[in-house]
DNA sequence: ACATCAGTTTACCGATCGGTACAGAAGAGG
DNA sequence: CCTCTTCTGTACCGATCGGTAAACTGATGT
């Protein structure tokens, strides 16, 4: 039984249902980390509040992030940009079949912004004071988003120039449906703008590759599909 | 002048050209509150940054303001729903030619937001935890521009549904550009968002009225005619 | 049994938060 | 001149901020 290899901190108990609350990783604390600082931003989300939402004092907080609030933001940062990159960026530029990829990008969007009930904690950030303090990842992560679209585009036929339009498009839609949807709380609205990009998309894809454009009806869903 | 041990009272009085940032009314500080709160939002905008900014401490701040940092918030939002309601929202309702108050709003939008170098306020606010606390004008606002722009479009011939779901795009556009434009610092983005909701809405409205849809060329600079 | 060390608790720090109290200065009117 | 109102500087309040220090707990490997 390890603690030279094995996973850092605590493998805790393996025994039944006991460790509700008190063992915890770095890892299984992040996304508690980020839900907060979703909820209150970056200066609004006080260690009080971790403390409460993460059942840990400022010691155990310390101990696993000895940086402080900046890099338990930081280390949020990181692991929403792994996500991303992983389930979204990637597929985008190398899934074999590129008008899929942008399909499942909507779909994955649309699941991981809770069909806008979410917020994008990166959007949040940028316009917040706390942008300057993570400039160059907000802005990566934007241009990744972007340049991930486009490439997909690309790949599907779509011109160059028209392919980094409909991507910029296409990013910031998705941050104003967040901002709008927040603001409104309006349920469908979010909804409705990933449906207007996939027909957008589609049509596109559609005109790169010389085959007949969607109507809005049969293509209402096609984002899910 | 002065007295034993410190000036109390006023200081500066420097001389006859009179005072340079004495005389202030609550209209006057405004401005500036609201350019502290786009800044550092509203947890963010201290007092202190406030009284830096405004150049009154907190004396005077709270002689104007008596509600404190709320009242301030409070009063900034009814100036900027008073801005939008007058030369946005209004004009889409009622100038006589539809066409030339969606132009003319794009372009106030480019104007006001210094083609995405500023941000809105009310925008930022709704992904805060100050939503809460201004709810219903953050609602209000969003909601007024939309059918504002959705009524113009009507009233240009556009049947209304079709109206409503642009009218939804375009500010959700407008608002998803101040976000990527400030995290991608891009000072093209804003703009080119603006271009493509020129086209779009100049597209709905030449269909609507039988007209041909311009091309995107001729239509790059289409709202600020 | 013992030392070790990850993890936790608790008390505490100086700074700053939003807000209050109030005396004093400036300006207007008599 | 005096007075009254309007505005402003300052000291102060309790609460909370982010962060630190150190004693403690408890399982672990030897």
């Amino acid at each position: 039984m390890g603690s030279l290899g094995a996973p850092p901190g605590r493998p805790s108990r393996p025994d039944g249902a006991g460790a509700l609350r008190a063992p915890q990783t770095r890892e299984a604390i992040l996304p508690l980390l980020a839900e907060t600082f979703r909820e209150h931003g970056y200066e609004g989300a006080s260690l009080s509040a971790i403390s409460r939402r993460t059942g840990l004092g400022k010691g155990s907080l310390y101990h696993f992030f000895p940086g402080g609030k900046e890099e338990m933001a930081a280390c949020v940062l990181t692991e929403i940009e792994a996500w991303f990159e992983a389930r979204m960026f990637r597929p985008l530029r190398e899934d074999p079949d590129p008008a899929a990829a942008l399909r499942a990008m909507l779909a994955e969007t649309d699941g991981y912004f809770r069909s806008g009930r979410r917020i994008c904690l990166v959007g949040a950030f940028a316009l917040s004071t706390t942008r300057d303090a993570f400039a160059r990842r907000i802005d990566a992560y934007f241009a990744a988003w972007r340049d991930a679209v486009a490439a997909a585009l690309a790949r599907g036929g779509v011109a160059e120039a028209r392919a980094l339009d409909l991507a910029e498009e296409t990013v910031t839609a998705i941050q104003g449906a967040l901002v709008t949807a927040s603001a409104l709380q309006d349920p469908g609205l979010f909804g409705r703008t990933i449906a207007r990009l996939a027909l957008r998309l589609a049509a596109a894809l559609g005109e790169g590759a010389g085959r007949p454009i969607p109507t809005v009806v049969e293509n209402d869903l096609w984002f899910r599909s």
